[in-house]
DNA sequence: CTGCTCTGCTGCAAAAAATGCAGCGCCCGT
DNA sequence: ACGGGCGCTGCATTTTTTGCAGCAGAGCAG
């Protein structure tokens, strides 16, 4: 966060490597190029390696920098769990919880979970980045998020898996549709119906690829977007299908707008989604309480397995 | 191994820790007192905490600094690790073991070894220190040792076994001493003549005193030492009997001045000597290519079961 | 080819930070 | 009571870091 002034250095060294070009890096430090430079290479002197290699157009990590680096974002996320700890055991509990989650848990999941946190320790802050399954991997591994909440993730091995909560999909309509009076829903029922979907990157529209492609019926959706919100209200306007999770959906499963039907098992499976941490790594204490409030709160809410 | 001068500040921290004095640690680090205590304050100025509690005789660490050393001292020789790996990627394999061991390692095993591998990595670098069993578990914990090389641990819960290896004990004599024609000797029949033992918080020692336990015998010894080398040259001298574990005997089982006779099993239970490193901790590839070094020395050397 | 721009880098002077010296007040043991 | 150890501070000095101006080199547009 602030100061701590012994590792400004590698903050440097971080930055250098964001930017591309120590002169761009330098103005987002805001110091001079010159500072800056000489840091780097006074580091480098230290080191007896190169961290960056020249270009014409600016810098790029050595295979010596990549491994520098990745101990240095360590290093500076472990100060931070340090700080936290002890600011802990002064009982302060203040520190900082840093997510990057799918769409799905932004409209309520999230801020219920946060807000009742932060209820019990007003002084801890949070980050909530909005990233698709890749990114939110990517953020662990560069240390931009604690926690990652992603729908149906690719799997990837720095990834340590914390918790797995299996997530129906449930077709969203207004509530004097035809297939509003059913309680369960079949897919092929709300495919003769004009429908609204996410584009590819998402979860949801890869479970009912997956789903058709079994069956002789195609999607063919009259709208996408890559935005919940925005199919949500659209499907309102229009009378249209969407589809969405469980966890998105808002209080009961209907509103007084529209409802939520859930679809058929043995027609769509139930996705899922991960809540997992960066492998290995130490969470912060603020973190590690959140995650465990988490991991509680699906054990009251949804039937894991 | 010194410079890299960010993380100075945090070896300074360390120093006071160890010195209990900031005048002590300045003097150490041949610094002035006023800048090293001026340092301090900055980092506590910075964290908004006590690191040290001043008593009127020196400084002790508080619970925040308690845990702001461990990390410190994580960090260092993380450090420490990063930079012989990128020494390893450029291909000079040069890098730092520290070893900490019990005193049977030292006449002949572990010189074997490190000569082994110095000549195939000539630019690595040893420290070796004697320590019994508690100070090698806390050489591994204040990272001042990569490596613990112990004969029966008092288990400690940061202690990772690496090996386990038996190691049955054996009774040193002249050759022409009246047991030394019989291929195994009995406990009672050694005890028939003058002994010589280590001191007792020595493995050796405690093995012997409890297998007497069982028994009517009882260990009378002339002589006891903390120094093996003199217990075994004392023995020579005299024409008494002392006992050793497998790994610390020259050569074959005799050399032209005394021989060693394996106890009976059924007397003496053979001794665990353990390799381990600090739970959790990653080596740096140095010391993680000795370790396995050592594994195999033992694979080929020993039974292990 | 010629400008033009953007890069990393360097000489030199100014600003900032760390250091050392001397000395203060404190507390403990004798 | 007193000497010796301790942590800490004011001030002068030294060391380090910073910023300004300017350099050479490489891509790029014309």
């Amino acid at each position: 966060m602030e100061t701590m002034r012994h590792l400004l250095p590698l903050r440097y060294i971080d930055a250098v490597a964001r930017a591309g070009s120590i002169r761009k890096a330098a103005e987002m430090l805001s110091i001079t190029s010159t500072a800056l430079n000489r840091r780097i290479l006074a580091m480098e002197e230290e080191l007896g390696v190169q961290i960056f290699e020249r270009l014409p157009r600016g810098v790029r990590l050595s295979a010596a920098g990549e491994i520098l680096l990745h101990h240095i974002r360590t290093q500076l996320s472990d100060m931070e769990r340090v700080k936290s700890q002890i600011a802990d055991l002064a009982g302060e509990r203040r520190g900082h919880v840093s997510i990057a989650c799918s769409q799905a848990l932004l409209p309520r999941f999230l801020p219920e979970q946060i807000a009742s946190y932060r209820k019990a320790h007003p002084a801890v802050t949070f980050s909530v980045y909005l990233r698709d399954r890749a990114a939110a991997e990517k953020a662990l591994v560069d240390h931009s998020a604690d926690l990652a909440l992603v729908f149906e993730p690719v799997r990837l091995s720095d990834f340590q898996i914390l918790l797995i909560v299996r997530q129906p999909v449930y077709a969203i309509m207004t509530a004097n549709h035809p297939l509003a009076v059913q309680e369960t829903v079949r897919l092929r029922d709300c495919l003769r119906f004009p429908i609204a979907l996410p584009t590819t990157p998402y979860g949801v529209r890869e479970l009912l690829e997956t789903a058709v492609r079994r069956t002789s019926l195609k999607l063919q959706p009259v709208i996408e977007s890559d935005n919940f919100e925005f199919l949500r209200y659209h499907a309102l306007v229009e009378d249209i299908i969407t589809f969405q999770i469980a966890i998105g959906l808002p209080g009961g499963n209907d509103s007084q707008d529209f409802v939520a039907r859930r679809i058929a098992e043995r027609d769509v499976p139930s996705g899922v989604l991960y809540v997992g941490q960066l492998q290995g790594r130490i969470l912060p204490m603020a973190s590690a309480r959140f995650a465990n409030q988490i991991l509680d709160a699906f054990d009251k809410r949804f039937d894991c397995d």
